[in-house]
DNA sequence: TATGAATGAGTGTTCATTCAT
DNA sequence: GATGAATGAACACTCATTCAT
């Protein structure tokens, strides 16, 4: 029986899963989740104690992740110019690991928690990386703006680089390229 | 009279214009907008025919001028090696200009307009864009992935710029930066 | 300016004809009125104090009128064997009269009455003239029901002629045939 | 539980019919059948998908069998001279087994169908058998008009015999007698 | 465990009516 | 006399959640 309930557990999940992704948390109902399984709607929460729960199954541990990586981040030197491959391999392999573990969590999180308690995480994240970021750049009014366009760039270049399914290696492939391709740039920004 | 009307329509159009940029249109109720600007919902109706009509009236301007650029770049040439002065020139004069006189409509139509007739608008913009990049990578078996990203970034770049509010010299100055930030870090992938 | 006045309330009540005729009470909104009149809805409450005013003023006296007919109705012998004649020109004459007279207001209160005070007055007008009939058929269960439907369809047949716009002289003429169609009827019912 | 369900079902059913029958389909609310059935209203939604659904779910079998009747009688002749006989047949015993069985769904579609995707059979009904009896009506410009009146009066007269609650035997006989009516009665206008 | 039944709060929208000027 | 502004009640419909079995 727990081996049954466990199963029809992950097939609810797997199918919330893609709708949020397709829908996004707000537009997808219960109905809809329990369609897919093809079970009733009052069952569901016999699995989990409501919609957000639900959701929140779906993302808890990617945002675990993110939030441990964000703090490992956050003690690390972040220096282009002297310390990029120590910086490199941080975001490739950290990141790679992360999102390799958490893709879909990571997704949800990214980009359909809205109405979820994680709705201002990708926000906060994108704010971590511009604190990291700014110091780098400039002194000047602007830099800190830059450093929000860049590190929201790095984030959405790596969400769209998770959404593409490929092999682990291609990811550390394009995620290589992609730092490469932010780390160019930022260098023409900075004397 | 008339000057009431007035002043309470723009009153509804500026409390609309920031609930649907905090919540989106979807979740933003006309209920919402109502007690923000202290009248019942269906005073609404007085003003708006429809709370579609209500979010156009924010966005349509913007989306013209939006359509007009996209058929702009359409017909320009895009090589970042060659081109690159008459390419930054359009790519800063001309969404310099857009984007100082439809900054909310256009962060409207970029980020809140789920569920309205708006909502591919942002796509196909990225998508456009990435046409144009594309070619300019290696073929290879990810250019398409990276042109969707340095396109995405581009234009969420811009739309990052367009949210601080700073004079136009600055928001010159700073879209400049982003795309030689760009332009060069796609130089880096290139050979 | 009463000439104004009376103007402007003739037009209103024409317009409101015109769109209860066509739409039925119910479905005509105070807004069509106006706007087919050309002036601010709440305007018409200078002139009217309500809907249903309206609506009475349009059918009030084609209500009376018919109130009286059926008075006369119930007094005058009907027996349409021996006083054929005389049942005749008071069907057609004394309800050609009310019908040139009040063309449009019976029709409203015939067609389009439903959600004001008149709506069963079709009714107990056909429950009247049935009374008037049943006693010259035959006595059985069943005289009654002939009678009614004799009853409605010498009344939507009157109703039918009336929304023919014809001159009076052909308005005689078929109410003249409406009526021997459905004594002969009749009369092949009874001994 | 299914009979619970199937038992409200039909409630719902009843007392929309009832409500329906009385007030016509636009002016009955979903508030009004949940008050009489004494549930919310929108549990009405687990028994049925909306308004319109309720509806023809209490026409829809009615409507099927009109049209087909229609089809039969357009492809019938129909001459009350010679042809008497097949056509009362046609009429009493088709439309009487139509009538039997579907009585409600008939009234409904016939008076109270405005705002429906009945509301245009009852003119269509109409309109059919009126161009059937027009020809055997003496060519003069009014001949139209009688057809027309002598249509509807045989269909109201139906309807008329179809809401008097009587036995199968009765409504044949009230049928045959309202043919014979009609038919002498239209003898009379022929010369 | 599973479900059908049920609901309350909320959605956008319409409309007759009232009010202030 | 005329109007624009405003509103409350009602409309059909949706949805997350609860309850009884």
């Amino acid at each position: 029986m727990q081996v049954l309930k466990d199963e029809l557990r992950h097939r609810i999940l797997s199918e919330a899963q893609h709708l949020f992704l397709q829908r996004g948390y707000a537009r997808t109902s219960l109905q809809m989740i329990a369609d897919k399984v093809n079970i009733s709607k009052s069952n569901l929460y016999h699995y989990f104690k409501s919609k957000e729960e639900l959701f929140y199954e779906l993302t808890d541990s990617a945002a675990e992740g993110l939030r441990k990586l964000i703090i490992r981040l956050r003690d690390k030197r972040f220096d282009p110019a002297t310390g990029q491959r120590e910086y490199q391999v941080l975001l490739t392999e950290e990141v790679l690991s992360l999102m390799l573990a958490e893709k879909y969590g990571l997704l949800l999180i990214m980009e359909q928690s809205q109405g979820t308690r994680y709705e201002a995480l990708r926000a906060s994240m994108i704010d971590m990386l511009a604190a990291k970021i700014a110091p780098l750049l400039e002194d000047e009014d602007n830099s800190l703006l830059l450093a929000q366009i860049m590190a929201q760039n790095l984030l959405s270049g790596t969400v769209q680089i998770l959404k593409n399914r490929v092999r682990p290696r291609e990811v550390r492939t394009n995620l290589n390229r992609l730092v490469e391709y932010h780390t160019k740039g930022m260098d023409a920004l900075l004397r």
